[in-house]
Parts: structure tokens; C-alpha cells; sequence
DNA sequence: GTCTATAGTATGATAGAC
DNA sequence: GTCTATCATACTATAGAC
């Protein structure tokens, strides 16, 4: 099994328990490996795991999502491509947000930057993208944090509830919560 | 100490920590008692001590926000009414949402029956009132979940970026959000 | 009703064999 | 690179003194 491999489970387990539910025993149960080969691919322990899984979803970030909304297009279609993608990355609304569950607790000031960096990074893309289809700087950064945090919302909303509806519904207005 | 100041303290360290994230340890410096007196109050150890807070969130929320829902009154007054409880309630975006971090981890199947109960009492609240203001009724349904979700999604931004810029706005817009 | 002391288990992390 | 065995610590929970 290759690194990325190991870091695709743990990014699953750190998602679903947060950081500090996330003990090694499950880890070690989702991965297949035991403590100590975990040792070896991260030798500086759990923290070290939470920073790649945090790395790795930022490279994946920028390529998946940042990316198509930067390139010359049609605003509209590049939010409802944005739209598929985030179906995609969150399981229709199954899985919960990786950025979301690392900033409780404990785990919440040692990861509280790349969180930032990260969320803000999405962020930016987006109203940068409302900007390009006429909106006004302060108005497009508003319509963004908007959109994001209704995607973000809706999730927490599927777990309480167990009804992923709501997520769905976000991810098809998108283009409305935008003013597109 | 009584037990309800006990409940309260309890209810500052799970929305803080999430269940598995609030040991006996930093719930017992929370609260300035004993591991041992803790078990005096809750003789069946942490998950009845969260199972109590998620029985006085319930009651609070049914005398704070339901109620005040379902008296008489003009829609668009109850509705900013309601705002101004869940600026306090949330402590302006600041805190997180008690039933978010319970619904995560190995609290969720623990807990998962009576936080959708509370989630869906308060979405049909709030439905409600749309429905008094005349929407139709799965119009009402669709805007009082995507309004819930905006606070939800605006208090995960507030934690991930430190800044609750997006809950004030979420709050002040609440009645465009819900269409009155 | 609060405490100290402690049991029993799970945790994160290491050492060292293969 | 993977493992078994183990350490020291933290955890939930209990017993029993006052």
C-alpha cells in the first residue's frame, strides 16, 4: 500500500471522529497497518498524520477546485462544475468536512493555520470568480463566505438529521446563493 | 454548586471539546469538582452527564426559541427575535453548536435520536411561522432548514477562520434568508 | 456531598526482531 | 517495511473515608 493510500484512509477516519476520536487503534483498524508501521511512515506520531491528511487536501484543493475556477470560463458553469465536485468530494452530503472537524478541541490550535490558509484560499477563488461576472468586490466576498458556510452548514445538517436533502439542495442553488 | 450551574459548565466543555474530546479531567477543572463528585452527579459517567446537557438544551430551546415562535405575533418580529436569542445563545458566533459536536464520532449513535428530535423541532418552528406569513408549506420547510444551515455552516467558518463576521451577517439576514 | 486512592483499560509512542 | 512486545501516561469508573 502506498503513502497516499494510507493518507486517503486517514484523511476517512480524521473526518468521521475528529482528531482526538481518531485513536490509533481505529487508525490502525482502517488502514490495516499496525501502531508501529504507522510509526514509520509518520515518526513524529498523530500529529504528524492530521498535518499530511491536511496537506494533502490542500494539493488536492488547488486542483480539484481552485484551479477550474481560476481558468477563462463561463462563471456560471465553472460554480455548477464546482457544484459536481464538491457532490463528489463529500459524498453527496454523507461525509462530513475534514476542516470542519479538525478545528474542535485540542487539535483546533495546532492545525488553526493551514485551516485558515485553506478555507480562506477557497474562499478568495470563489469571489474572485463572482467579481469576473460583474459583482462588486465587498458583495462577491460576502456571496462566497455565504455559500460556503451554507455547503458547510448542510452538512452538519445531514449528520444530525440523517438527510442529506438539504446538502443536495445547496449544492443546486449554488448558482442562486451566488446572485449568478 | 448546584446542578444546574454543573450542567451549564458541562455544556461549555462538550461544545468546546466535542464528547470524546471533553475528558472527566478538563471537565473536572471546569467545573472545580472532583472526578469522584462528578460520578455523585451523573452515577452513570460522562454519557449521562451529556445526556443531561442535551435534556436542558432541549427544555432551554423550547422556552427560548420555540415558544417565542409559536405565540401570536407579527412573522418578521418573531423571526428577528430569534436572532437576537441565537447571537446570545451562540455567544456571537463565538461557541460552537452543542448538537454539532455531538453529532460527530462516537457520540453520534449515542446521541443521534435526541439531536434530531431538537434539530426538527426547530425547523418545524420555524416553518411554521413561514407558513403563518403565507409560504407554502414545503417552501417554508426548504427555508427554515437552509436558514438553520447558514447558522450551523456560519459558526464552522467563525471556528475555522476566527472571525464571526459571516454569523453577524447570517443573523441580521435572517429574514431575507427565510423570505420575509 | 466531597474528597483521596486506586482499579482496569485504552491511549500515544518506542525498542528491537525479522 | 512490518511486526510483537512494551513503556509511560491518561482515560473512565469505583471504593471507601470523612
Amino acid at each position: 500500500m502506498s503513502k497516499d493510500d494510507v493518507v486517503a484512509k486517514l484523511s476517512d477516519v480524521f473526518r468521521q471522529y475528529g482528531y482526538e476520536g481518531a485513536s490509533l487503534s481505529k487508525i490502525s483498524v482502517a488502514t490495516g497497518l499496525s501502531r508501529a508501521s504507522l510509526y514509520h511512515y509518520f515518526p513524529k506520531g498523530k500529529e504528524e498524520m492530521a498535518a499530511t491528511v491536511l496537506d494533502h487536501l490542500y494539493a488536492s484543493l488547488e486542483i480539484n477546485l481552485l484551479k477550474p475556477l481560476q481558468v477563462k470560463g463561463n462563471p456560471l458553469d465553472k460554480v455548477r462544475a464546482m457544484g459536481k465536485t464538491l457532490d463528489l468530494f463529500y459524498n453527496g452530503g454523507c461525509s462530513s468536512c475534514f476542516l470542519d472537524l479538525l478545528s474542535i478541541g485540542e487539535s483546533q490550535p495546532l492545525f488553526q493555520s493551514p485551516i485558515q490558509q485553506t478555507l480562506s484560499a477557497w474562499i478568495a477563488a470563489l469571489a474572485d470568480v463572482l467579481v469576473e461576472a460583474g459583482q462588486d468586490v465587498v458583495v462577491a466576498r460576502c456571496n462566497a463566505e455565504d455559500a460556503i458556510a451554507q455547503i458547510e452548514g448542510t452538512l452538519v445538517l445531514s449528520r444530525c438529521l440523517g438527510n442529506n436533502e438539504p446538502f443536495k439542495r445547496a449544492i443546486n442553488n449554488l448558482p442562486k446563493i451566488l446572485g449568478l
